[in-house]
DNA sequence: CCACGATCCTGCTAGC
DNA sequence: TGCTAGCAGGATCGTG
């Protein structure tokens, strides 16, 4: 579920309401949510302890300890951490609670439990995990130069490439198809057939379509929610994702479903054409942010 | 390195 | 109305 801007979201969210907080207990009603740890463990190491950050990486939710430790939480397909105040009744699916001195908490609730939290006792713990876990941020300085330093040599598709967590860190299969599209490309593209125009175009989408999705909050199809509950706005302006057999909000030709790499992918067949070469005619006829209209709600 | 299938889970919905 | 098959923002592991 949570890609990149919804992680991005959240972690903003908490930021404002938990740093400074003090952890009294941890309740685990979820076991095979900690990835690492028992609950007992769990609780004597952030028992006393004070929430000092949050930040994202890739899509992990990050929380940091006063004392140097981290909490890194994966929301996989269904989970939410959220932040309800003292005496707020519980959600169902909540499967990890960490309650704070004031008595409000921040609650992970997960309904199909495939989210996991792992604990690590310092940075260096913490920066091997995501050396095993999380390429490149997508945000932080992808040149054109360094995109096609990272596309060389991969005989692989396009799209599996990008849900790669360890080729770009926080791309997931909403966001893979919305900036494929942006960026006029065919998802099957062999990755290192890419001429340097297209890699530009590449470069350009990826942080253009997640930019535009972080100010709108995030997409919620159906269980994401920020740290306050609320839903995000992205899913009004998705141009192919979901849109099956709609018309391409750039060209008109019917939006295709296709199965790639176990995933539902999203296609318009007149704008990223399977053949390598310049872009037809009609792109850039919409510029992005302006693209999509009112019909899917 | 790359593709594919199975697995972990629950809820929703389209279709019969 | 009621049932069921199939699908869902993800990742990992094993096989070929």
């Amino acid at each position: 579920m949570p890609e990149l801007p919804e992680v991005e979201t959240t972690v903003r969210g908490l930021k404002e309401a938990i740093v400074g907080r003090r952890v009294r207990e941890v309740e685990v009603t979820w076991e095979r949510t900690l990835a690492n740890a028992s609950p007992a463990e769990l609780g004597a190491a952030l028992a006393g302890v004070t929430i000092a950050d949050v930040t994202r990486r890739g899509k992990h939710v990050v929380l940091h300890f006063a004392d140097g430790a981290a909490l890194a939480v994966h929301r996989r397909m269904t989970g939410n951490l959220l932040v309800r105040p003292p005496g707020a009744p519980t959600e169902p699916y909540t499967r990890l609670t960490l309650r704070f001195d004031d008595g409000s908490e921040l609650r992970f609730v997960d309904i199909r439990k495939f989210g996991r939290a792992s604990y690590h006792r310092d940075q260096a713990a913490l920066a091997a995990f995501f050396a095993q876990v999380a390429g490149p941020e997508p945000l932080e300085d992808l040149t054109p130069q360094r995109l096609a330093a990272l596309l060389a040599r991969r005989r692989g598709r396009l799209k599996p490439l990008l849900l790669d967590q360890t080729f770009l860190a926080g791309i997931g299969n909403i966001y893979a198809d919305e900036i494929l599209w942006t960026a006029g490309l065919h998802p099957e593209r062999r990755a290192d057939s890419l001429a340097p125009a297209e890699i530009g175009r590449l470069a350009d989408a990826i942080r253009d379509v997640l930019l535009a999705a972080i100010e709108r909050r995030g997409t919620s199809l159906r269980d994401y929610r920020d740290s306050d509950g609320e839903r995000g706005d992205n899913q009004r302006f998705l141009a192919v994702y979901g849109r099956a057999g709609a018309p391409c909000p750039r060209c008109g030709a019917p939006i295709e479903k296709r199965w790639l790499g176990q995933r539902g992918t999203h296609v318009c067949p007149r704008c990223q054409p399977i053949h390598a070469g310049p872009p037809p005619d009609h792109m850039g006829e919409t510029r992005a942010g302006e693209r999509c209209g009112p019909e899917r709600l």
